[in-house]
DNA sequence: TCGTGTCTTAGAGTACGTCTAAATACTGAA
DNA sequence: TTCAGTATTTAGACGTACTCTAAGACACGA
């Protein structure tokens, strides 16, 4: 996995350190949407030392580079999404959560027939509730 | 204008305090999407004193009544949107400035189809360049 | 080994927003 | 009109998320 990581890293230019490696590590890993001081929680305990503004600067980096993207869907909080391919959110009403929806889910249609605007990206962001999954 | 705005605000039950009615006769005039602080900024001057939480009291309370809506779209600060119809948005990638897209510009489909999400709300989020206005 | 540029660190600084306690304004009843 | 109770506003303290700064640690090529 670190290995992965570190090539990873390399192959974008961005110099393997260790904070740099372990952060990674945490955000590809995991599906939730964290926000950078979510990371700086979870990965605080695995490193010796580790400064705030490494992991706001790290994560930066990493979406300058392209291996995250940033959301900013809710109050208060930009999180990270390690899924860079193009896909649409939900934001469920009760925890706050957000689900990642296939781009194939959801059909749009119409959008190169805007007049007025050319859209270089787009997403359908839905909100409501999480329906309990039948068995 | 002022007037109007008084029976407006009366009708959702919201005492129309001098604050309040000014603040109102902005939001609801302007068709930019201003933050908290821009709204602070505008009125002030035409109020003897003004206090900034009275201001974020203000918006919070019409965003409660249904007289506006909040947004959360892009980095670093809440914005409100006079428009609550359903609408989608576009968001300028040069200016920040965000734009409304009328609901019918853009067709979604499958929306009812998604097994894991039952959808209350849902809006397409657009960001590129705006086209330059033919004539 | 040395030197230069990169990276990380702690803590100060900034921006946006909420909270608190006190002062003021409004409302309805007598 | 007067009064009491409620609603609203105010200044400034506070909180949180994030950025900046200056100094030290590290990496790597000559």
């Amino acid at each position: 996995m670190k290995r992965d990581v570190e090539a990873v890293l390399r192959g974008l230019g961005i110099q393997p350190t260790i904070q740099r490696v372990i952060i990674a590590c945490y955000v590809l890993s995991t599906d939730e949407h964290p926000s950078a001081e979510q990371v700086f929680a979870k990965v605080k305990g695995r490193v010796p030392v580790l400064s705030r503004a490494t992991v706001y600067n790290t994560l930066n980096t990493f979406v300058e580079k392209g291996l995250l993207r940033e959301l900013v869907l809710a109050e208060g909080n930009v999180v990270f999404d390690p899924n860079v391919g193009k896909h649409h959110h939900f934001i469920d009403d009760d925890s706050g959560r957000i689900h990642d929806v296939p781009w194939d889910a959801v059909k749009v249609a119409n959008i190169d027939g805007l007049s007025d605007f050319e859209v270089r990206d787009y997403q359908v962001v839905m909100r409501g509730r999480r329906r309990k999954r039948r068995r």
